[in-house]
DNA sequence: TCAGTCAATCTGTCAA
DNA sequence: TTGACAGATTGACTGA
């Protein structure tokens, strides 16, 4: 019984949904980002030279650490290009960075904590999904329980039906039925979410 | 071996 | 004060 589409094994599910995937609400940019003035910290400016491997320079002990605020401009830029590439080669990653005023490895963090946040989203869908999904068969599976049992009642009764035992389910459209009357058809709408839905 | 990616986690900031 | 969000770090893994 294939209850999962196939290619589940590792639930990479593709659940198209408006609004995800592609180009997801990105909750801080429209979201809780309107109102939430940017402030340009010092972090956002291009390090001077001999960057990268963090301000060593404050002395001993760790400096505290200044945390960078996007802009609008450049987090709307980060996500056309991610939206574009959810992976950068090192000539877009640098030539972004150049761009953005930021470090490339600000550009790698951030493509990576996008891509993760993207796909945790995805997942939590994906549950959400799976979870209506068994809500439904197990709706329908109450549903057919029900009609064997009044069929097996039929069988007690009037001698039309020969007996529950005969009743066959349509592999095609999941159907129940009996030699005897095909009109015994268990309607079975909630046998499959819209989106996989073949029927 | 090295560079790139990911998962897990830490942590600063902001709004409620 | 707290929870959510998002930038950053770390260590493991993988393919070239």
């Amino acid at each position: 019984m294939a209850i999962l589409p196939e290619n589940s094994s590792h639930l990479d599910l593709t659940i198209s949904v408006p609004g995800f995937s592609s180009s997801p609400p990105s909750v801080s940019d429209e979201g809780s980002g309107g109102g939430r003035e940017q402030l340009k910290l010092d972090m956002n400016r291009l390090p001077s030279s001999s960057e990268d491997d963090e301000e060593l320079s404050h002395g001993g002990s760790a400096p505290p650490r200044k945390k960078l605020r996007l802009t609008r401009e450049q987090s709307r830029l980060l996500e056309d290009s991610f939206r574009q590439n959810h992976t950068l080669n090192p000539k877009q990653k640098e030539a972004l960075a150049k761009h953005l005023m930021l470090r490339p490895r600000q550009i790698e963090v951030w493509f990576q904590n996008r891509r993760a946040r993207s796909k945790l989203k995805q997942t939590e869908m994906e549950c959400e999904y799976l979870k209506r999904w068994f809500g439904s068969l197990t709706e329908q599976n109450y549903r057919l329980h029900r009609e064997v049992e009044e069929l097996r009642a039929m069988k007690v009764g009037p001698a039309t039906v020969t007996s529950a035992s005969s009743l066959t389910m349509c592999p095609r459209c999941e159907r129940v039925t009996t030699a005897a009357s095909p009109s015994l058809a268990v309607p079975s709408q909630t046998t499959l979410p819209p989106q996989e839905s073949e029927h």
